[in-house]
DNA sequence: TGAATATATGAGCAACCACTCATATAAGGA
DNA sequence: TCCTTATATGAGTGGTTGCTCATATATTCA
């Protein structure tokens, strides 16, 4: 047998499923919307209702720029969207998956 | 009526129920974990079995140190453990958390 | 014991990122 | 039209990070 094949609990190294790149690719960049803590308070905040930049840079105490900002990032992430008011633009998240995403991650966090 | 307290869909902006600090900060944490395409296919690949880190550099054509690195990352982050045995240390999940965040995240990232 | 193999880890570095600041655009009201 | 408010966006910057390289530790085997 080659020696560069390992064994454990009787299956091949070769035998494993990798998935591939793009996906990989794809999912980091999913979870990467959701690895800083400014972007999480922002799609909590807008899991329980659509807000505009104003509400949300009021609610979390950070400059409109800075919110403005990461809406963009979230916007070409495909996780919100937002339709314009008026002067405002009121954001909302694009689907239910988000919110499940939330909830999984906090669970896990508060079951420690 | 306060001009800085706006109305959308008859609630409040403090009636937002707004997730603390510390939560959101771990949050964020456990999905950065998630953010980087190495770790989620070191993730993947533990998810299908046990591997030590020869095994795994391998799998992903990398070097041994980078992927020690980040094994050493995942375990500070508790999503894996390892257990040595003889030279090797074998990896695997820390518990079904893991492996639920990968396929809610493969879910959403598939079907688009 | 000495060599080979497996893993861990510190230093260094290029790339990335989340913010600030300045500025631009757009809509509403005086 | 002019001023104010709401939002967007480019440039710049300090901090973070994922890798490489060098080195250290640990275990097995001859």
């Amino acid at each position: 047998m080659d020696k560069h094949v390992h064994n454990i609990n009787n299956t091949k190294l070769n035998e494993i499923n990798m998935i591939d790149e793009e996906t990989v690719f794809d999912m980091s960049l999913l979870f990467k919307m959701f690895s800083d803590p400014t972007r999480v308070k922002i799609l909590y905040a807008l899991s329980e209702k659509e807000l505009n930049v104003c509400e949300i840079s009021h609610l979390l105490n950070m400059t409109h720029s800075a919110i403005s900002h990461q809406l963009a990032t979230l916007k070409m992430a495909n996780l919100v969207k937002g339709t314009k008011v008026g002067k405002e633009v009121y954001y909302s998240l694009i689907d239910k998956h988000v919110e499940d995403i939330l909830s999984i991650g906090k669970e896990h966090v508060l079951e420690r």
